[in-house]
DNA sequence: CTGAAAGCGCTAACAC
DNA sequence: GTGTTAGCGCTTTCAG
């Protein structure tokens, strides 16, 4: 009766379940279940019977009851900073498009202000909730690696890492040291750096590529030369940070840098300003190098070094199904290498459109 | 007996339930429900006993039992274009913080290609797995209008309106003319403007309120210098559009215009660029006003149009969550006004880093 | 105030 | 192949 009703008034308000389909091909819901998820131990005939009448009743499934009867959510959660950066906006893209291809929902966690990431991690370790987290370039709070581990809940951690879980980042030592070396090579020997908090894992990697490349060039490292954030509330990676550091370096007069290495784009983006605040410009009065290459690198025509963002997403994925689907086997960090891209603002390019819009220049 | 192996071993695995915290604080399962969701009609001693009973077990309450009970999931979706535009950013926080307050889980379906509108729509349908949705700056496709309305599942329409939904707009036709009368004011009789794709409503918007500023003003409208994207595979709210229009622009030679508005600071962007390949600068040779207001506008000092991103994305969530709450109610439009963010690139602003850092300037 | 029982819609183990 | 029967873990009447 009730699919009857159901077929006249399109759709009751509790919709249709499982049972209706049943009754209306005169079959068990054992059999509409195995239809429906593709089991191939039905009869064709029986099959297309429930599939019609599945298509006429415009029959879907339950996703909370499927999870529920499944013990599996098919869904994952990141949990990203929302603040800075933009870095998560391309390496967003990846994961999106591989959850989708492999059938998850994403649930979002943003994190826009410090002291979301705890609540947030409480939340998606709740039962039922996720089958696994993607935890990104944030240090993981120390207090919620046993919870995990007991939770037996799947975690990967991006752009940043801790040898008890899976982990994928870039070589930030090597890329600040691919950068640092660039600017070596064009000559420059007084070379300042644009960090963020040493609290930050890339910073501090990034820091000592940048002084290990000074060392293999015999040049002497000078501390002065080193800015970091003063606002401590924040992390540092952000145009604000940026731009006050290359003030610092700027108040140097005589003895400022002719060049600098910015631990990311978006500070190299505040430094630029600042720059052109006292009608200064980069490449000729400063040379710069950022780290990132975000697409709006491209706008200003910033020489960067550039991160597979969206490889690194869609890895990201990839690793976290891999350990749901098989949970006991040891950690596995990945690491892409960085690679350096010339533009403008590093002074070797020459000026060719060409030039402008490469992507990648390996070294 | 299982509660005490829970105990022993720090969470078995299937979890500890309800019906473990029952047996342990020797209560029926009913209570331990009421208890955890603040139900105030238990008394406050069996409530602390089976807190303390919780607390104990560590037990958690499994999210998908209780949607599938509750038949509600309070979770919603957001079909959000990712590949251009920046705009989505900002707005995406708003939505994050307020879903968090209101504690709402929220399923991201970022669109990188089209086509996966179809799917993530459909998929969003689903039963059991959103309260309701949100949908940004695309054209809703008009085929699922009707479904949407027979589910009676919840939408609000963001930068995109249709009678049937709510929805959430800024008044596009108003900024355009905000854009343009600023630039007539400023002595400028030739304006040029760099359009989107005319499919999309934004774009259309933006053009009517651009050509009544120009009537306004009675100067006679140029279709000439009116460009849009060459490149039909997008809607034309990127930096390649941007950059390409302005080329045709300055292709005009003696007759080309002395300011224009871009549809998008994103466009904007694409047209400095432009600019500087020709070493000509803005405002000095062409006046520029963008539309948006993303960040990255802040750093290239780019005037433009600010809509308050932010808060569109809170009020969206709220408006939906108003709607999950009442369904039967009309819907609801809201519009915002934006405003004028004088910089550099309009040459109306002084030099001082004053004006560089203001951030509205309403008209 | 509290316990028992009946779902919520689906999956999966088990017979036939 | 297919129907039946137990759950999955929680919420929510309904008695008392």
């Amino acid at each position: 009766m009730k699919g009857i009703v159901l077929l006249q008034m399109g759709g009751g308000p509790l919709g249709v379940n499982i049972y209706d389909i049943a009754r209306e091909a005169h079959v068990g819901i054992g059999t509409v279940s195995r239809v429906f998820n593709n089991r191939r131990n039905v009869s064709a005939s029986t099959r297309e019977k429930v599939l019609e009448v599945g298509r006429r009743l415009n029959y879907q499934p339950h996703a909370s009851a499927q999870r529920l009867a499944r013990q599996r959510s098919n869904t994952i959660s990141a949990i990203i900073p929302f603040f800075t950066n933009y870095f998560f906006v391309e390496v967003l893209q990846g994961v999106q498009d591989r959850v989708e291809q492999l059938g998850y929902d994403l649930i979002l966690y943003g994190i826009t202000r410090k002291g979301q990431t705890e609540t947030y991690l409480r939340r998606t370790m709740q039962r039922g909730r996720v089958d696994g987290v993607l935890f990104f370039s944030m240090k993981f709070p120390e207090q919620f690696i046993s919870r995990f581990q007991q939770l037996r809940l799947p975690i990967v951690l991006v752009d940043t890492s801790l040898p008890e879980f899976d982990s994928i980042a870039v070589e930030n030592r090597r890329g600040a040291y691919i950068a640092t070396a660039h600017l070596l090579a064009l000559g420059h020997r007084r070379i300042g750096m644009i960090n963020a908090s040493l609290t930050s894992e890339p910073a501090r990697l990034r820091l000592e590529g940048y002084r290990q490349a000074l060392d293999d060039y015999g040049v002497q490292y000078d501390r002065n030369l080193v800015r970091f954030p003063k606002n401590l509330k924040s992390d540092g990676f952000n145009r604000e940070a940026g731009h006050d550091a290359m003030e610092e370096l700027l108040a140097m007069g005589g003895d400022r840098p002719s060049a600098a290495f910015a631990a990311s784009d978006i500070q190299a983006f505040g430094a630029l300003q600042a720059l052109r605040e006292h009608s200064l410009h980069a490449p000729k009065d400063i040379a710069l190098v950022g780290f990132d290459d975000i697409e709006f690198a491209q706008h200003v025509g910033l020489s960067t070094i550039h991160q597979p963002m969206y490889e690194i997403g869609t890895l990201a994925v990839d690793v976290l199904a891999a350990r749901v689907e098989n949970p006991d086997v040891v950690p596995r960090h990945t690491t892409f290498i960085p690679e350096l891209v010339v533009r403008e603002t590093c002074g070797a390019g020459t000026m060719s459109p060409a030039s402008r819009a490469s992507r990648s220049m390996p070294v």
